[in-house]
DNA sequence: CAGTAGGCTATACGCACGAATAGGAGTGGC
DNA sequence: GCCACTCCTATTCGTGCGTATAGCCTACTG
């Protein structure tokens, strides 16, 4: 990504931009300041709000940083090699770590809507190609699949501080990052449902609905 | 639950849990406010503090009765049918929503560690089962998996407001929650890496990691 | 029936925050 | 030479927060 800029060589605008996606990415949007953002930038208080006029437009400006990230990243590597598949968690995982961090704050806030928008958009071409070869067409869109698929591999990282500790290691070190990926490989390679137990609860599904047609247990 | 007991009848203490849980629930940690709090509660902002010393304790407390919450919850479904597996996830999606909302947002917060460990710990005994009939053996732990599995299942109720809008219908609504049910068994039950190429990459990982046994690329 | 512990309220303190305003300093255009 | 503009700082305002304390009232206890 650009070779890594040193700090002095980046405008204050630059400057302000990444050091509110640290202060977000590791304390929340609540939680951190203005002022501490402004210090770590080495500027006034006054000039965050000059730039970003509030501390909203200041997130907006961190969301659409990394939309354009990501999308860099993916073409990235869509350039270099052949592309294997997941996309979207390839080019979500080689986002640096502060920004990878402000990421998944970002998304478990509910913000950084069109980050997720176009992660999922950019899963679905490969899930297409996964479809090619099972048995049975496809109980829902392609795009449903997609953003569900993409929800959950980011609950690795939004949910990381508990999956470490359940884990008994930090999924953030080399050596968790390896376990992790065994994990996850394992479990994409291998259904938890038997066809035939999903038939029969997709049928369940079907008479419930038939039943039923609005309304529901809950 | 508890055939819902009139908000008169509680104590003050679980009145004041109570909202609390909708507060941070629908609010989150940070932006919630005890005398808002209070005043749902109908109680003054001091009597809070008199029984739960800090707006932190008040969170101990509601993830104490959230975890109660859940052991009950699946004490219940497993009493009742033969529990068809998938005990974690139903068991979590037995919840009230009002603390579903509250637990979700904890989840994502780092806060209530507790249940997710309790969650995971439902999740091993079925997904010990579903090894029963793979043709190969796991590449790891079982618990690891859990975990993870358990991580995944919670990231569609963390990530329900972009999951949502990717999929074009609320996913707390009756016709979402049937749609997510069946993307989520179709997912279930489709392995979306072949057996080969899961084989590859591991081994290409065991690569990795005899060449280089620490550091990584990141 | 006095004493006392605990549920409960009212009120205030101190602080950190986001927002706002006024103005200085440098710079390019005419 | 000066105007206009942008970048930037210093300072202030008002607000809402978590926390703290002092004391009332009720209900139980011996």
């Amino acid at each position: 990504m650009t070779i890594a800029a040193a700090p002095e060589d980046l405008t204050a605008r630059a400057r302000i931009r990444d050091a509110a996606m640290r202060h977000f990415g590791e304390l929340g949007y609540e939680r951190a300041s203005l002022r501490g953002i402004a210090e770590t930038a080495g500027v006034s208080p006054g000039l965050v709000r000059h730039h970003f006029r509030s501390k909203q437009g200041l997130r907006e400006a961190c969301d659409e940083h990394l939309v354009k990230m990501i999308r860099w990243s993916n073409d990235q590597a869509r350039a270099g090699l052949a592309s294997g598949g997941l996309d979207a968690v390839l080019a979500a995982r080689s986002v640096p770590a502060p920004q990878r961090r402000y990421m998944l704050r970002a998304l478990a806030e509910g913000s950084a809507g069109a980050l997720f928008d176009e992660l999922a958009r950019l899963t679905v071409p490969w899930l297409h190609e996964a479809d090619q070869s099972r048995p049975d067409p496809p109980a829902v869109d392609v795009e449903i699949r997609a953003a569900l698929v993409t929800a959950m591999a980011l609950s690795v990282g939004i949910l990381h501080e508990h999956l470490s500790r359940a884990m008994g290691v930090d999924v953030f070190s080399p050596h968790g990052d390896r376990l992790l990926a065994r994990g996850l490989v394992d479990l994409y390679s291998h259904p938890m449902l038997s066809l035939e137990d999903a038939g029969r609860i997709l049928s369940a599904l079907d008479e419930a609905e038939r039943t039923s047609p609005e309304g529901e247990s809950r």
